[in-house]
DNA sequence: TCACTCAGTTCGTTTTCCAAACCCGCTAAG
DNA sequence: CTTAGCGGGTTTGGAAAACGAACTGAGTGA
């Protein structure tokens, strides 16, 4: 990882790219907000798990908020910027349910609010067009880019 | 990761979400397909990466080309469902420019074929409105989902 | 012959992960 | 008051993975 690029897609890899930091943002996003849960649900290491909540606490993706004095008990809720990962998500999982699952069997689907099976689609927020990775161009704006080959694609 | 959680986000991440899994797809994307450039570029070490490369070809997301015998040299290119990853990449680096380069230091940007910077937005594929978190509702289809709070968000 | 390239492999060490056991403050039951 | 249980962790000791540097091996070019 040293001498690598510039990269922000490497940047927030390296905040929630370790092994189970996304599905605790699935989980509090779903709902599952206390560390029991969390252990049973994820399926993860109680140590590597109270690591991960403290990394995500300590970047603001999460907060520790405590649900109860006497006994202090704590719960971890997404904040602002971890649902913006919810994206992220989405995107992974219809990428499982197209390669991995492509029986059908989905262990979940998620609705939008207009009725259908959510399929999220990534659109050009300017231009509002399907974005095809032979339509993108990529534009270094650090040292370390040479790009050798095709743009994005 | 025992007894956790049937699910897509889970399936996809065991896949690709190993460390620098994804910045191999970041990098073959671009056009940076030879062993020795992907060492540079990522920065990962040299028998990490070997690993790698050969869980991503196993599972049909990159494949291995020959580019010259005499001698023996291969290249990894992106398949039609590892190109289809690219959108995990692009929200994943809109996330990290958002909140991890606020400052406006982009390390690249991405123009989008409509001559604006492609700023990724998700959508629903059925009515085309942007996603919101609290426009969602998650359906579990297979055992072992108790969700116990709100939908997703 | 010597130097160099590319695509890995090997080596010995450091880090991380893992499951199971333990701890602590507290509540509720017997 | 003793014991059982819950929630949220910490500790422990061993197994696995990552690490950087050195090395290999086929081939090129000077």
């Amino acid at each position: 990882m040293k001498d690598a690029r510039p990269c922000s897609i490497a940047d927030t890899l390296a905040l929630v790219g370790e092994k189970y930091s996304l599905l605790v943002l699935r989980e509090v996003s779903l709902g599952a907000r206390r560390f029991d849960q969390l252990v049973r649900n994820i399926g993860a290491p109680r140590d590597v798990l109270t690591a991960r909540l403290k990394r995500l606490v300590d970047a603001g993706v999460l907060e520790k908020v405590e649900y109860s004095d006497r006994p202090k008990r704590y719960e971890y809720r997404p904040t602002s910027s971890g649902l913006e990962l919810v994206p992220v998500l989405m995107t992974l999982m219809a990428w499982g349910d197209r390669h991995l699952h492509a029986d059908g069997d989905r262990p979940m689907v998620i609705e939008h609010i207009c009725g259908h099976e959510l399929v999220p689609q990534i659109v050009c927020a300017e231009c509002r067009e399907d974005v095809h990775q032979h339509d993108l161009t990529a534009h270094p704006q650090a040292p370390g880019w040479t790009v050798t080959g095709p743009a994005v694609a």
